[in-house]
DNA sequence: TTTTACCATGCAAGCGCTTGCATAACGAGC
DNA sequence: GCTCGTTATGCAAGCGCTTGCATGGTAAAA
């Protein structure tokens, strides 16, 4: 079986508590005490067994991250994936483990399974775990939101995209690259959701004095985004650039476009939100509204080990994303 | 703090032990001590904790399941991700949790402490990362590997999709739509890479009798799809259809074509493997070869929790994947 | 030299649970 | 009525590590 403990310190000669001191570093040992020591270690391939250094030291040693089932997409869309990739490297570099959880429904008994069977010392999960009931549970436990809550923002701890932000250089981008009647097209089969009011919020702002604007709603799907975005464009007043929520909405205004005789960017002008793969081969290549996932996935890491030193909540922090200019602006 | 076992034996007036036999269900009680013990635990709101369990009984109670940070698509790639949400499903069902880790050239740590410190029971990993230096030290530890190896397979665990099935398909469905001279036209940075060879083995062995095929390798870009896709279809024995063994090439044949003036489906058939999101929403929507991440997950760790029961090796499956048709091979 | 102070290590009691063995209770068999 | 096999539960020894306290030893202070 694999060297214990106390075969290491046998072996040393020394006490069991003595070994556990020099793997732990938080006590004084004499230099030749620690080196017989980790000559012991070395020499027997010893590893700590982290169950039994948990339980003893009541520290999980280990963070959970809850992915949302509900929202299928969550796995598909690079932007979480990508962000748990980041989370698990900054909880590597402190030593840490990740373990996951999906959820949906049945979320609230994973998350509750991994906190109350003291498996993690803090919880990243999406604002939508979140619900009341579940949080009284967790009350003084360590979490971040990835993602703001839609509301009572202030109560809680999260990292998100800073998206109003992102709509308003979006905005300014068109503006500055000649566009000047610009319209909103997008959605989700959640249209009152908080990320979406914040992007029209932006992009209101950023709309130039005395010009139009166009709030157009979607059902998320590129059929639907080509039908609102065919009849927005037959009218007599038409815009002459969109702002898109998610590359599917550049789907069907491309199509839309194509159809009507319309050139991107010449006619139109479009900027998409969520720099997906996609967004670089349409035709044309998509201006977006990249989000940097690594960034973000690091700043909530971050911030959990933060909540985990110091249990007060009331966290929040927002990424700025960045514009990736490619053809669908390029008007000349 | 948390209410302990002891905590409930005592409101239930038994010892500890017959809690703990309730608790696991594997010794006969009598039904009115379990009554009475189920109030306790009711009452006190109590649940195991698992760190304490795990060290007593031996059992980690979760899975590892290790992403290859190299392969940096891993995370953007809908393939892998989407397997871990099946396979969590998976786990969570037998009561496990489930442990990630990424890789790379850091990935023998990552692995290694979860095996090592004993937080794990199994382990899934990418071929990639089961280089025989680790293999030796995992020797005996219950693996599987998502993925065929490129060498050696039977003597590895490992569940993968039937390229070779998938690249028959295509070209037999192809065929079957009037196509004749049909190419097989992608590759990646690895050109040597095992899946591209079986599947490469599939598409040869659907050409009909007497026909023609190309090898057309790239380099994994579209960019680069579209140079060599142009070269080939101004050769003067052209083909008509086209295997790609990736999204990207699909960009870059549909580029080549309109320049060509070439109509897909008409003038040329295309079928994808991988079918991304993007497939669907290109011009024209590519038919694309399927492959059931849920399915793949699933049967991974159904290998892996079979493996940890009885720790014999040589496992192997292979999925079929299945073919969506769309109008890239609708010829008239 | 004696006292004071500290430094490095040993000692042992847990952390919360599992599990092999012992035991009391009980009905059945002769 | 006595022995024997069952059955349901108790007992206690761990699992491998941490940590507060005790202790021996050495250097600085008196």
């Amino acid at each position: 079986m694999a060297a214990t403990l106390q075969d290491v310190a046998h072996l040393a000669g020394v006490n069991p508590s003595t070994v556990s001191r020099v793997l732990n570093g938080k006590s004084v040992i004499s230099p030749e005490t620690r080196e017989r020591v980790l000559a012991a270690i070395e020499k027997l391939d010893y590893h700590p067994n982290s169950l039994a250094r948990s339980l003893a030291s009541g520290q999980a040693g280990a963070i959970g991250v809850v992915l949302d089932a509900q929202d299928v997409g969550a796995f598909q869309n690079p932007f979480f994936s990508a962000s748990q990739f980041a989370i698990e490297q900054y909880a590597q570099d402190q030593g840490y483990h990740v373990m996951v959880a999906n959820g949906g429904r049945k979320s609230g008994n994973a998350v509750e399974r991994l906190v109350l069977e003291r498996k993690v010392d803090g919880l990243i999960m999406p604002p939508s775990t979140g619900h009341p009931e579940l949080l009284k549970k967790l009350i003084h436990f360590p979490y971040v939101f990835l993602g703001q809550p839609d509301e009572n923002g202030d109560d809680y701890n999260w990292v998100d995209i800073d998206n109003e932000y992102g709509a308003l250089i979006a905005v300014e981008h068109l503006v500055s690259k000649g566009y000047r009647r610009i319209a909103y097209l997008g959605g989700s089969q959640r249209s009152d959701a908080g990320f979406i009011m914040r992007r029209q919020k932006g992009y209101l702002k950023g709309i130039p004095e005395g010009e139009l604007h166009w709030l157009l709603a979607t059902d998320g799907t590129p059929e639907n985004a080509y039908e609102v975005a065919m009849a927005c464009l037959q009218g007599e007043q038409h815009p002459d650039a969109f702002l898109l929520d998610d590359n599917m909405a550049g789907i069907g205004l491309i199509k839309a476009c194509r159809e009507l005789g319309l050139s991107i960017p010449q006619d139109i002008g479009a900027v998409t939100f969520n720099n997906f793969p996609m967004a670089a081969y349409t035709d044309p290549p998509l201006t977006a509204i990249d989000i940097n996932t690594g960034l973000l996935g690091t700043e909530t890491a971050q911030m959990l080990f933060e909540c985990m030193k110091e249990a007060e909540a009331g966290h929040h922090k927002l990424i700025k994303p960045s514009l990736i200019e490619r053809e669908s602006t390029q008007k000349k």
